[in-house]
DNA sequence: TCATTTTGGTTGCAACATAAAACTGTTCTG
DNA sequence: CAGAACAGTTTTATGTTGCAACCAAAATGA
């Protein structure tokens, strides 16, 4: 067996989740289903993905549980995806990639778009790591702990 | 040409992203980067990767400028792979992965490690989206919008 | 010092994944 | 009800991945 190499039974769970989401569509997917796209045909225009490939990629996120399908809001035979509560989870994930994208990959003078607030229609706030009492922790200062030499949550 | 597709020229900033660091093993390097790994050998034992993969992906990672070779620190001939300051960015999106990964992967009852501040051992907070003033953002509550509409930044 | 091992890769090959296009069976639309 | 649109599956060519073998330079050691 030379199959490509799954991180499902990794330890680390940076790696596990990289194996429902780690190709080059599954994410952009769900950044479509952020912006309520539903159904095959839209996602096919919108990333312009070989028709077979999104089946593929669809079928994987949700035997993953990211996407669920729903039966067709007017009745009909065929159904949508929708993000469930796990595959909502997945904003982090495409805030912090949008930010890096927007500070290290925006040509020089180019338009882009960014996020913002849509309330006051002002840019969101960049993310920030934080220790539980509030304090702002740089990368250097976290560390990976084994939950059972942690006494408390 | 039926290569595979790259977003490199996407208008997506959560695509363009993905054309760097969107395949299985890129985001792993880069988590073990940030552990302190800078030698090829450390990396390909620490992930089991084929050495030709990880040999194409440390490439790739340094034309994207994420990682870049320093001389070995003992004088020798051999170089070492660090993080450069957009390679450091990345550390968000770690985060955000883990966290997701921590609420969603880790199996019932199963050990697992997760971050913790290292001043004082305790979990770090979850990521949060704040607009600008400070109020807290769920999914629903951003858009994307172009610079251009926007008179200020 | 010179042989051995380790390190850091490259090359070749077989298995697998991807992309494009053609095809099929359903569902809307006029 | 005919034609177009939709939601996929199948086919086929080409790329990519993974393993093993190979190789040269550097470190090790007797």
């Amino acid at each position: 067996m030379v199959k490509r190499t799954s991180h499902q039974s990794a330890d680390c769970l940076i790696a596990r989740p990289l194996d429902a989401i780690g190709d080059w569509w599954s994410l952009l997917i769900v950044r479509d289903a952020f912006d309520g796209l539903r159904r095959f045909g839209e996602f096919q225009k919108s990333l312009g993905v070989a028709k077979n490939i999104l089946s593929a990629r669809l079928r994987n996120l949700v035997t993953h549980g990211i996407l669920e399908t729903v039966p067709a809001p007017n009745g009909g035979a065929h159904h949508e995806y929708v993000l469930t509560q796990k595959g909502r989870g997945l904003f982090y994930v495409l805030v912090a990639l949008r930010q890096w994208g927007e500070t290290y990959f925006s040509g020089p003078g180019e338009p882009y778009t960014f996020m913002v607030d849509t309330e006051s229609g002002r840019p969101i706030k960049r993310l920030e790591v934080h220790a539980e009492d509030g304090r702002l922790l740089a990368p250097g200062d976290t560390r990976l702990a084994d939950f059972r030499n942690q006494e408390n949550r």
